[in-house]
DNA sequence: AGTGTTTTGTTAAAAAAATCACAATAATTG
DNA sequence: CAATTATTGTGATTTTTTTAACAAAACACT
């Protein structure tokens, strides 16, 4: 029936388990048959879910192939702002901080940027977040965890404001939809007014990082004022600050 | 000089670094420019660290290219194994089922088959998982977070526990690295033993799946004992159960 | 502005991969 | 053992991807 194919796709899985990207060529030699036969028993598993993908001619083991990427589309909006923000955010980190990383896109440039410390500290509610930060060993990541909204990537609790208040965090990187200098600050989902909140209770520094497309807008849930924040960083030029004295740039 | 084409693979890597796959048609539009551009953005890059491949047309960020592999090396992965357990464990959810799925790669191969429902309802506090589940529309996802532990890409803390025992689980459905019918059931990490014993304590039924290379196996730490568990799901027909009402396949 | 350099886009050609159709082989069954 | 069925290999066809070459545009510098 399906023994001979399923051997062979049982091989090919475990060479490709460990990471590595196996050439048709090399598969059909490996498992003694032709590379035909090699696509079909490919073709066979897709049955239920693909598992082994063939790529450019190449096995490999990879999930997530699916180019339904939303955030791809939203990062491309203003991202070197975003960008150039992140690097001015990031000179001011300093080894041993325990950071708080708020949702959104505004501040995936700055986590590849976390490599070049020895050692931090991330505390994040989003998936996207932490799934940038898992891979980076020098980074300790405390993820606060449940129930998951999918349009914000990231996670709501009505135990998420204690949780965050047993944390020491030192900086906490805040993150707007809109930035208003009378109104307030505000951003779209009302499940991310707890954890911000909580989070601009706790830390020691508060930094709101907010492009120019955010100044002067209003969403939904307001969440704080401006002048709770320690500083602004923006590459907007025309906002009023009421703060002075700090760095705001 | 490279200030283009360095700041083009930068925002490209940080897209890739969210684990995603970009066709290079997506790149091109995502940067302004043609694919021919894009093309050279890469091959320039190769100078220093590959680090943006181009395979099949699709820029993908994974290492480890080369196809030098051993083929000596074929630790065994069990995948089918598992897949095959996972199919006979998904037969015995029901729609509207809320399940704990414990961490580690023995249930991964059911997340793909939770499609078929209209509705549940998935309480994890591993990563891999709730990346596997986050992208269904039908699944209601719960994430336990804290401290991130990478070797078993999962989380862990001190109130896990009392966190599990506020939530209604149908199913607990616990894997292991280690069964043995006198000893007990074990794992690899003593982080993993709070929230598998919560939601021991708190599933209205247990499942135990772990495919036959597991049993007779001892591992560092114990969580439970065999007859906890309501269900026996295994491809082992050798170990002597205690439970004999209930089905054990 | 004018020259030389670099960067980029378009087109065409080459190479590679995916698909298809059919023959050959192996396995299964009565 | 013959006949049927399923599985596999080979070669041709179509599609896609990669490479190469050249022209246009942008940029730097005098």
């Amino acid at each position: 029936m399906k023994g001979r194919s399923a051997a062979r796709l049982e091989k090919l899985y475990d060479i490709l388990s460990q990471g590595r990207v196996v050439p048709l060529r090399e598969a059909a030699t490996l498992c003694d048959v032709s590379e035909m036969t090699i696509r079909r028993d490919l073709a066979r598993q897709e049955g239920e879910q693909q598992e082994i993908h063939l790529l450019g001619g190449r096995l490999l083991l990879n999930g997530s192939m699916d180019p339904a990427y939303d955030v791809a589309e939203q990062q491309a909006s203003r991202y070197p702002a975003k960008k150039a923000l992140c690097q001015r955010v990031v000179e001011q980190i300093e080894d041993g901080d325990t950071l708080f990383i708020d949702c959104g896109s505004t501040l995936i440039p700055l986590l590849g940027l976390l490599q070049r410390f020895s050692e931090l500290t991330v505390v994040t509610y989003a998936l996207n977040v932490a799934n940038a930060v898992a891979p980076l060993s020098n980074v300790r990541l405390v993820l606060l965890g449940g129930l998951y909204y999918p349009a914000s990537q990231s996670f709501g609790s009505d135990t998420i404001e204690a949780r965050i208040e047993r944390l020491g965090i030192n900086k906490a990187l805040i993150s707007a939809a809109g930035v208003d200098a009378k109104r307030g600050v505000s951003c779209f989902h009302f499940h991310e007014v707890a954890p911000k909140r909580a989070a601009i209770a706790t830390a020691m520094q508060r930094w709101l990082v907010a492009d120019a497309s955010k100044i002067g807008v209003v969403r939904p849930a307001y969440f704080a004022m401006l002048d709770e924040f320690d500083a602004l960083f923006t590459d907007a030029s025309d906002i009023a600050l009421s703060k002075p004295d700090q760095p705001s740039c």
